[in-house]
DNA sequence: GTCTATATAGTGATAGAC
DNA sequence: GTCTATCACTATATAGAC
């Protein structure tokens, strides 16, 4: 993934000013001047401003999905997956905070490979309803309304790059500790 | 608010828009095509395109503001400020979706009023904080990291302008009443 | 209040020298 | 792998006619 190539330094310069002020406001010059070249040099690494975007937004979403899935076909309980998926999107967040920005905020600039990351952020989010279903289903959850409550965790866990990048210097377990209780403690029927 | 007036108009549209692709991504001939006007035409009731985005945001964080200080105000307990300050926020969302999803994600763009955009921003935060923290130490909420429940909670709030766009036709009371459960349920003590 | 015409300054991207 | 030079296009904004 982090391939010191000058390919991998653009793409992570990329990441870096997308997530300061979003995808349509960075020009090539700007990702240029931060890496001391001209905006054409960028052309002989890679194709086009927009794919910068796919590199980040794609390659995210497809390991969102994988992670998702492997978690999906385990043998576990519904509030056993619950934890683990919060703990799976924890991990991205912290080690893609840049790229996460973009996936979060810049997905509908995507031209070609809208329509595929639209089903794989449709996938995800389906599997976390189908957890919470189950768990409701099974007296796992507290019954409530699915899709606020979907909606409630989906929020805090997309919203999760910017604290973290903000609070810093908070440890992977602590956060992870401390963000699964407070979101499983909201919908635990005990 | 709503004055009918074409300048008026003319910030509807624009709101429409930047939600739709943001601030950035929106040039001031998108707005005046979906207006069925030459963009030349706008600058007849507006200054500038960062006018427009200084109209919708500034006016809605100071709406955020003086309603968040009337509630501290009240001499209620903090439970009962948090109720209030969760009805008030999905109020806010239901009635300004478009010029709150400027105020999400375009802030930053902002020139000369960024300062006075963060103060107010940082100011409608912390008093969310304070009545977190108050109803922790009397005893009304769960005593538990008070960043991580305030971010969850902000998160839920801040992302609640997306969620009713799509899911339309629940009525104003029932999602008033359904996500404030949910909210207060994670950290009510009882 | 809207138009046409235009000024001025970017924009993403390419060609070709070094 | 980076540069200079440049293209074709688009951006915000203004001036002045109707």
């Amino acid at each position: 993934m982090t391939k010191n190539t000058r390919r991998d330094e653009i793409v992570r310069t990329a990441a870096i000013l997308f997530k300061k002020k979003g995808y349509s406001a960075v020009t090539m010059r700007d990702i240029a001047d931060s890496l001391d070249i001209k905006a054409s040099s960028l052309y002989n690494h890679i194709q086009s401003k927009q794919e910068l975007l796919e590199i980040l937004v794609i390659s995210l979403a497809e390991e969102f999905i994988n992670g998702m899935n492997k978690i999906m076909n385990l043998p576990i309980s519904a509030s056993e997956k619950l934890r683990l998926a919060i703990d799976f999107h924890i991990d991205i967040t912290i080690h893609n905070n840049e790229a996460l920005a973009a996936l979060n905020n810049d997905w509908m600039h995507l031209e070609e490979k809208l329509p595929y990351f639209l089903k794989m952020r449709n996938d995800y989010e389906q599997n976390f309803r189908t957890i919470i279903e189950t768990g409701m289903t099974s007296g796992e959850f507290v019954k409530r309304d699915v899709e606020i409550v979907l909606f409630s965790l989906l929020s805090t866990l997309r919203n999760l790059y910017l604290w973290y990048a903000r609070k810093g210097r908070v440890s992977e377990d602590t956060l992870k500790n401390n963000m699964a209780d407070t979101l499983l403690k909201s919908i635990f029927s005990t």
